[in-house]
DNA sequence: GTGAAAGCGCTAACAG
DNA sequence: CTGTTAGCGCTTTCAC
């Protein structure tokens, strides 16, 4: 049988009252004699408080859901990370969710999250949704949103990129660079981070007096078989480039495998430029210059912003716009 | 106010209990009509099932703990994804703990799991361990370990790979493609993975009648730093070498960059194995000929086999040695 | 300084 | 077919 609260007040002679204050600290008028006393006897009987049942009371759980789209997708390891290391400094604890960009899981995960009475959740949301699902409607916990918005659903809560500024910058320094004929091989344009980059790369053009290539933007998927095919078929259908604005850096991954496979020299006959900075984009021949988002910082702050939320402390701002920095490697000239 | 299970009860005019029963199709002799008229309710009412109180009675919270290094390390995206899936195909939920080795984290997460009353943990646990703590003392619940043991703890399952036979048939393929001087760079030789990947390398020398090379064994950490800096130590000692044996990809990875920054060409002058087939070993150039475990699977095995054992299902096997697979790419001739 | 008691929201007999 | 009741292990208020 599993020693309960019960059963350490009976041998500390002490009521289940003064026990539960002792462990939480709770009152500090308990004689050092019998918190010792208590404290011991936990110690020695190998006591492990049910949090759960002090739950039911407190209606706190001390534990925060995380709803990504996959793990396995290398910009959300250390994203993960930043919301996991904050949580425990805090006394938190981290549920992780995988939803695939599917609305379904999504509502599922939404429910069983209430279900299980976390705190609140971080969400990075498909941009799918056209219409508020039934889970969305019931929340009724804070949410901070991180990447993206979270259409139909007012969070309290947001963590963006500027990326605008960010594809900026690195289109830009193409550009000054040599580069005339860049393409934009990117995901899906329905989210608002793509259409950011989007709008940046333009803008770069345009500040440049340019215009950018017929036909210049290829949009599919945030992958390296998209990067590869893309780029697959700009070189088969002969159109002349001499640069590659990449969504993420998966794509250009792949956009640099392809390039390799028709002996492209990379920087000097085409340039390739990244999004994101993950890990494996310094550890490719040759490294990718990128735009570096601040992953870890991104789930460190937006662990932050929700426990302030849950603690009911007054934020000033529920809204952070985090900077992205230029990355200059190896395959751009 | 949040409405609770006697709200409902009170609106759809039956007692809790009934309510209840139709939350948890507990009992098929209620009738259509009052089931209908409840599901409506709790419908119309948004209501939420309150699960931690639920977890008090049944003594099940129906969440598993899983305790990883890093979750940074790209080992472990795809064991968690394992695990995360099988879980949600199965109505549990997943706690992610990031121990990065360290035996006092690795303490506090067993801890915080128990209190928060997990029904069973996965733990990929630190090899440094001399001795068993008393958080592992008292752990109560169903332990899987995956890919290394718990020193200290008897576990009711284990999952591992057969890192041996891996080794063995990487190697063995090197020698057979001509390699002569292969050098093997690891991580630290504390852990069973890392001995049995050794073991397999020193027996496919044997088995072909060779020695290693002197002084044949670079072992630090499981790093691409450290792959390169050992490959960096080797060419500038001028010992000769055609092959090295990695004892996982991101080591790989940095032996690789090193190589390219002398201008050696793979695999002509030298061979390179890794260990892992970690998603960016074939993004990279030359593609790396390397031998995978089967992260997604341990994951997923590891979570069926936990649940298996935390329903108390008469398991005949509670250890799984998973396969590995040599994939032959670009960095051996 | 400490304890008694109410109650958190639910499930599981058991009774009817 | 449905309801009554006794907890699950803890926190918190208030009384002593």
């Amino acid at each position: 049988m599993k020693v309960t609260i019960k059963d350490i007040a009976k041998m500390a002679n002490v009521s289940i009252a003064t026990v539960s204050k002792v462990i939480n600290n709770k009152d500090e008028r308990i004689s050092l004699e019998t918190k010792n006393r208590v404290l011991n006897i936990i110690k020695e009987q190998g006591y492990i408080p049910n949090r759960v049942a002090s739950s039911m009371v407190t209606k706190k759980t001390k534990t925060l859901g995380l709803i990504i789209p996959d793990i396995t997708n290398p910009f959300f390891p250390e994203l993960t990370r930043g919301v996991e290391d904050f949580a425990k400094e805090n006394g938190y604890t981290l549920i992780l969710c995988n939803s695939d960009n599917n609305l379904e899981k999504e509502d599922a995960y939404i429910d069983m999250l209430q279900e299980k009475m976390v705190d609140g959740i971080i969400f990075t949301a498909s941009s799918k949704r056209d219409k508020i699902s039934e889970s969305l409607k019931k929340i009724k916990l804070p949410v901070i949103s991180v990447d993206r918005d979270i259409k139909g659903l007012k969070v309290q809560g947001k963590i963006i990129v500027d990326n605008e500024s960010g594809a900026y910058d690195g289109v830009n320094y193409m550009i000054n660079r040599g580069y005339k004929k860049i393409y934009h091989i990117t995901g899906p344009m329905i989210s608002k981070p793509s259409k950011d980059r989007y709008k940046g790369y333009i803008k770069a053009y345009q500040d440049n007096k340019m215009n950018p290539p017929k036909d210049h933007l290829l949009e599919k998927s945030y992958t390296s078989k998209w990067g590869y095919e893309a780029v697959m078929k700009l070189l088969n259908s002969n159109v002349e480039f001499d640069g590659i604005f990449c969504g993420n850096d998966l794509i250009a991954l792949g956009a640099i495998k392809a390039l390799h496979s028709k002996k492209i020299k990379i920087p000097k006959e085409v340039g390739v430029l990244g999004f994101d900075n993950i890990y494996m984009s310094s550890m490719i021949e040759p490294e990718l210059t990128t735009v570096e988002q601040p992953k870890y910082k991104m789930g460190y702050e937006a662990a932050r912003l929700l426990v302030k939320l849950i603690k009911k402390e007054i934020v000033k701002n529920n809204k952070y716009i985090l900077k992205t920095k230029l990355i200059k490697r190896k395959t751009t000239r």
